[in-house]
DNA sequence: ATATTATATGAATATCTGTTCATATATTCA
DNA sequence: TGAATATATGAACAGATATTCATATAATAT
């Protein structure tokens, strides 16, 4: 059945409107585990708030504990505790414990690579 | 005044806990404009949606039109559409023309490599 | 011109997210 | 041990967001 250049298809039990039907097939054969996929978009995600964005930035130079990031971003030490947690679940960040302080560094040199690309592309 | 090993410090009118007061002047010394930052953290942010970071990852392999990416999405022209808007509001994607078809494709080397090291994180 | 195809846009809504406040845990020191 | 410091965590709420549906624009063909 074809309207025009497009043909109706049936995926899952749905009709859907394609144009190059290899193309979509090749997308879906070279397409990325599921997981791994969510995964990458929970990163990128991550990065994608100003005040973790911040931090990471900031983590950059050296590593920092939290009050100190606190008050470098002008926000209270719980917000930055729960963005902390949230940056160290993607593997991000690292801590290290020093007596009751805590300081956190950027977890490897992937972060700072991917931050400077992303800068890179700000900035073209 | 001193509390324990932070000190209790004026910024813009509040107190604020720190304990390393010259890293928090260095980071705030080296932070980079606000503007740029909060660009940057949209553009992750736009790669932080796992819709849109699938459109990216299939443009990698080339171009491709509106409606094919629904069919390989499984999500209406329409959701479609509007996550190419934001992916190109961000320099992500740009498009081309060809009759009625628009194809959209990576803007540049910069978004194909900010993936790659992004998914070299993923799967460290 | 009119109909058809391809994509875009606006409104509406259900879901998600970042911060604050209050409270809990962990470490040090007296 | 008990008090103080540093950070973490849970609940709650205001603001953001992705999708759908309906409609609008743009290009082609008859």
């Amino acid at each position: 059945m074809v309207i025009g250049k497009a043909k109706i298809v049936e995926t899952d039990g749905c009709r859907v409107r394609v144009i190059h039907i290899n193309r979509v097939a090749q997308a879906k054969a070279h397409a990325i585990p599921a997981p791994e996929l969510d995964r990458l978009a929970r990163t990128y995600k991550v990065l994608g708030d100003p005040t973790r964005l911040k931090i990471v930035m900031a983590l950059q130079a050296g590593e920092m504990c939290v009050c100190d990031l606190a008050a470098f971003l002008g926000v209270s030490e719980s917000a930055v505790s729960h963005q902390l947690r949230r940056l160290s679940d993607m593997a991000l960040v690292k801590k290290r414990r020093d007596g009751q302080v805590l300081y956190y560094a950027l977890d490897d040199d992937h972060v700072a690579h991917l931050l400077d690309i992303g800068l890179e592309h700000v900035r073209e």
